[in-house]
DNA sequence: CTTGACTCCGTAGTATGGTACGGACCTTAT
DNA sequence: ATAAGGTCCGTACCATACTACGGAGTCAAG
């Protein structure tokens, strides 16, 4: 028999006992059998469950977007569609975040290196610019 | 007399009431004169000092580390080097982040090609992707 | 002078993704 | 057989950054 229990699974995923059953309630993993002592007993097959959300989670999306690629999973029909219509929905997410990354981190950038020219007797440039910036 | 109340300060930053009184409480902003009434009344310099945590946080700085920027700021002195400091590492920070976001992108980027020339009759890659993503 | 808008305060709730606790019950190894 | 460790459950708690609520007091316009 290859049924693990709650443990072992979560061992297994590299998660906690409790992020198991968290999902679990949240309905991201499939209910597992029970033994007659109420113990969990989990199928090889769930540790591509957790390893699922871990992976998706990874790339960025929310345990609620994930809920909704399981469902689509779970309608067992080709749902290709949209699942890649999600998968673009979150390119185009990941690419704004970065965008607004990216000008973060020019901006700090210049500042950095003003500070790194500025005379003891001058207030920090940093300080200033971020106080000053450009307001309406 | 150019004092206002807390209303006014948070319509004129375009942020709430409640969230002022937050930032109070969190000690991010200086503590205001009270009418007799306990109004507060702010000068208007408070505006710099809203102002001035709304831009850190679209810099990327969380409450705690405007907290520490503000407090190096208070100190009066030249606190610049501390600054440069938190923004190095901030600066660092950033970078990770685009790189975890641009790995994230790519491999979605993919995923969603491969998508597109799939078959009817095979399931989605995109979501064998996810379940089979190379794991130890 | 009344009325409606504003402000006071403390507390509680929101969403996210878990983590921890405690007392009881189960399993496994020695 | 007994002890150590695993698991059960519900509930509470963590951080983050707010947002909302309720009841009382205050202010300004008409």
């Amino acid at each position: 028999m290859n049924n693990m229990t709650i443990g072992k699974l979560a061992k297994q995923c590299g998660v906690g006992v409790e992020t198991i059953r968290f999902y679990e309630r949240e309905g991201l993993i499939l209910q597992p059998e029970r033994k007659p002592s109420g113990y969990r007993l989990y199928p090889e097959e769930a540790k591509d469950q957790v390893h699922f959300i871990r992976q998706a989670k990874d790339l960025g999306f929310s345990l609620k977007e994930i809920r909704e690629l399981l469902d689509l999973r779970l309608d067992g029909e080709q749902a290709c569609d949209e699942v890649r219509s999600l998968a673009e929905a979150k390119i185009a997410d990941i690419e704004e975040k970065i965008a607004l990354l990216q000008r973060m981190r020019t901006t700090l950038g210049e500042l950095v290196v003003a500070c790194k020219s500025n005379k003891k007797t001058e207030p920090c440039p940093i300080l200033r610019a971020i106080e000053k910036e450009d307001r309406p």
